[in-house]
DNA sequence: CGCGGGCTTGACTCACTTCAAGTTGTGTGG
DNA sequence: CCACACAACTTGAAGTGAGTCAAGCCCGCG
């Protein structure tokens, strides 16, 4: 599930491991609420799922949209008690592990290590990306980044990924992301859809118009390299591997 | 600098030769700006800062405020250019440190690694609480919710911090951090003070009615306590310390 | 004493919300 | 195969919170 880096065996064979475990989920099931004692992280197997947190007067945002690969539950080390709720959007499979393997990465796997790191890493500068669109642009703006984030990220597990996507949220949920109402996200796609940057058919999304899209949304795509010069050597704790 | 956990003593070691270098910066002074290449990260020894992207039409978002004891730049380790800029709020002293030594702490200090991860974690679950503030609250809400951030973490690195501080950002900056104009900050914080939530006299800020703010706001202290149950045993890779 | 940056205040505007009434599509039971 | 229910989406009209523009104020500083 790692495309990033050279992993020496012995750290493939830990990732192998916690694939071993699954757990499925309905689509709309909460895996977990805020405020739970959460004991596991979790890898996505299949599915999309999402964060959120709800606000006093019933309303809720959602922070971040899971894909397959993604390991869930990061932010959650800091803490004994979730930040989030957690929410399969649709059918889901999970792979959990333990939040006390963390420890066990540190002390033998050190390139494992500072990969989960440098994942965590990137997700904060994506989330400031997020800051920035939501506090500073408007409608169209953001929901073209929204898109554009979503395709990108797609793209790290699967190169043959065209410019059309399938989307499982509703307009509704596409809004809590964005800090808009359903209404207004139904206005602003139809808008974008006039001006011919993209073309929808029912849940699936084609994107006609990228650079347009990109330019609109100012988004960068943050997915496509990591600097992994600092690693500690292959060699530093290792045996085995070449 | 670290009150968080018990560290080892060649921790706390390694922790101190890193504050033996030190750079000064002017009010106002840009440490690096978006795109450099950075090759240190940097801990705040004295003064505030704050990180910051541009938007295409000029306007700004400010992500982070930056007080004494936080270290700087650890979302650019995932990069090898930094994702935002960083600029001195008032007159600043920073102990910069190569990134390179993060590698050197994954192999030989493995409950640094753990803190320096989790306290990572928590800024990823801060980041996520303002998202969700600025893409939901209104102005108040905003403004109270980072006076009420503000004065939590003064109060980390100093339990005398009362209810008042000194603030050195002028309203536009407030307002880049709110996702708000200067025009409107005033106007807020005038409210503020007429419904005696807060007292102002220049940039000495009081809080009058704690409570009041954190109801309105939705705001969660995350800066109390770390969950540092799952970090590595102390003698994990060492060998002096009781 | 005058200059300039930051703050205040008011009038006007506008992007997005709210409210409300359709429309579409889809699964379900008779 | 139709009727109905229901959720998601669409569309329009009216309301509003925050932005924009502009004028004036305060105050430290050269």
């Amino acid at each position: 599930l790692s495309h990033y880096s050279d992993l020496s065996n012995s750290d493939r064979t830990i990732l192998q491991r916690f694939e071993q475990d699954e757990h499925s989920y309905q689509a709309g099931e909460k895996v977990h609420r805020s405020d739970d004692v959460v004991k596991h992280l979790y890898i996505v197997k299949e599915g999309w799922l999402y964060s959120y947190t709800d606000l006093a007067d019933g309303r809720r945002h959602i922070v971040r949209i899971h894909h397959p690969g993604d390991v869930l539950g990061i932010p959650e080390v800091a803490f004994d008690r979730a930040t989030m709720s957690l929410q399969a959007a649709n059918n889901v499979v999970l792979c959990p592990f333990p939040k006390a393997a963390l420890a066990g990465f540190i002390t033998t796997a050190p390139r494992l290590t500072a990969l989960l790191f440098s994942l965590a890493m990137r997700d904060q500068v994506v989330l400031a990306d997020q800051l920035r669109a939501i506090a500073r642009m408007n409608a169209s703006e953001r929901v073209s980044f929204l898109l554009m984030d979503l395709i990108s990220r797609l793209r790290i597990a699967d190169t043959q990924v065209t410019n059309e996507f399938h989307l499982p949220l509703n307009q509704h949920e596409i809004g809590d992301c964005l800090g808009l109402t359903n209404v207004y996200v139904s206005k602003t796609l139809r808008l974008l859809e006039e001006r011919k940057l993209i073309d929808r058919d029912g849940q699936d999304i084609t994107l006609i118009d990228e650079p347009g899209l990109i330019e609109m949304s100012g988004f960068v795509n943050r997915y496509t390299r990591l600097d992994t010069n600092w690693f500690p050597a292959l060699n530093a704790t290792m045996a085995k591997s070449a």
